[in-house]
DNA sequence: AACGCGCCCTGTCCGC
DNA sequence: TGCGGACAGGGCGCGT
């Protein structure tokens, strides 16, 4: 579910919430959604006392900060939300995998109904490496015209396919891998190393400018997705191609494509789009 | 080494 | 109303 611009939803609800809070105890009702190799009892018995200082995104990631360089990194899944307890009504949460209790009586909970969702724990080496394996941050000032180009240029993947490596760019997702891609006339099936340079340089501007507008909506809601406020985004009322199939094109009328790309939906307009 | 596929799991929707 | 199948915003592990 949540890509990019969901993330930085839920992130910036959180950083006027948590920071200053201390963790009580962790309570771990499903434990397969901890990342390999972490426990409950080790998520439990490193974070009591300890006092978050910050909230921050990485690609598609949530990162809860605290003191001596601690740093719980979420990623959402599919259905994954991050909530204090103070932002949602009670019996709202079906699925809460993890509860971070604090010590002024709320918590820090994570819910996900499918369990995607992955929940690490890291020190600042660990960190590290982990922000390692992903790719550029779309709307940072290193992501230039020029680095889409040379990035793509060694790959036959479809660009769809290509833009939802994390290793390579990342924080984007399906949805806005297909809307840019439309914004920016691009067939989702283009081979990447095939773009021109008029293309990568479009869809960069595109791809920018979607996901910026997205986070001014505070995101898209298709079904479930909530910010940590537990409010729906409005971005899904924008979207021009994502799950419209047999619609007619916003900008000639043709009607919408859908296409499986490595077990996807890709949706496209075969005029707009070359 | 890079790529695509199957799979993880639950919920919802649609056709019969 | 019930049931089966398709599908869902993600990403890992595997075989090629």
């Amino acid at each position: 579910m949540p890509e990019l611009p969901e993330a930085e939803t839920i992130v910036r609800d959180l950083r006027a919430r948590l920071p200053g809070s201390t963790v009580a105890r962790v309570r771990v009702k499903h434990p397969d959604i901890l990342h390999t190799g972490l426990t409950p009892t080790v998520l439990d018995r490193r974070l009591r006392g300890r006092t978050f200082t910050g909230v921050a995104r990485r690609g598609k990631n949530v990162v809860l900060e605290l003191d001596a360089g601690l740093r719980i990194v979420i990623n959402l899944g599919m259905t994954g939300r991050v909530v204090t307890s103070d932002a949602v009504r009670a019996g709202e949460l079906r699925h809460i995998a993890v509860r971070i209790e604090l010590s002024d009586g709320r918590a820090v909970l994570y819910d996900d109904a499918r369990r995607f969702g992955d929940v690490d724990l890291r020190d600042e080496p660990g960190w590290a490496e982990r922000d390692a394996q992903l790719g550029v941050e779309p709307l940072s000032d290193a992501f230039t015209a020029e680095l889409l180009h040379a990035l793509t240029r060694t790959s036959i993947s479809p660009i769809r396919n290509w833009l939802l490596d994390q290793r390579r760019v990342a924080g984007v997702g399906n949805i806005y891998a297909l809307e840019a891609l439309f914004r920016a006339g691009v067939r989702p099936t283009r081979r990447a190393r095939t773009l021109t340079r008029r293309e990568t340089a479009a869809l960069r501007d595109e791809l920018r400018a979607v996901l910026q507008e997205s986070i001014d909506a505070r995101g898209t809601t298709i079904s479930d997705y909530r910010d940590a406020s537990g409010e729906p985004g409005n971005f899904d009322r924008r979207l021009r191609v994502y799950d419209r199939a047999g619609e007619p094109c916003t900008h000639c009328g043709t009607e919408i494509r859908r296409v499986v790309l490595s077990n996807r939906s890709a949706f496209y307009c075969r005029r707009c789009q070359k």
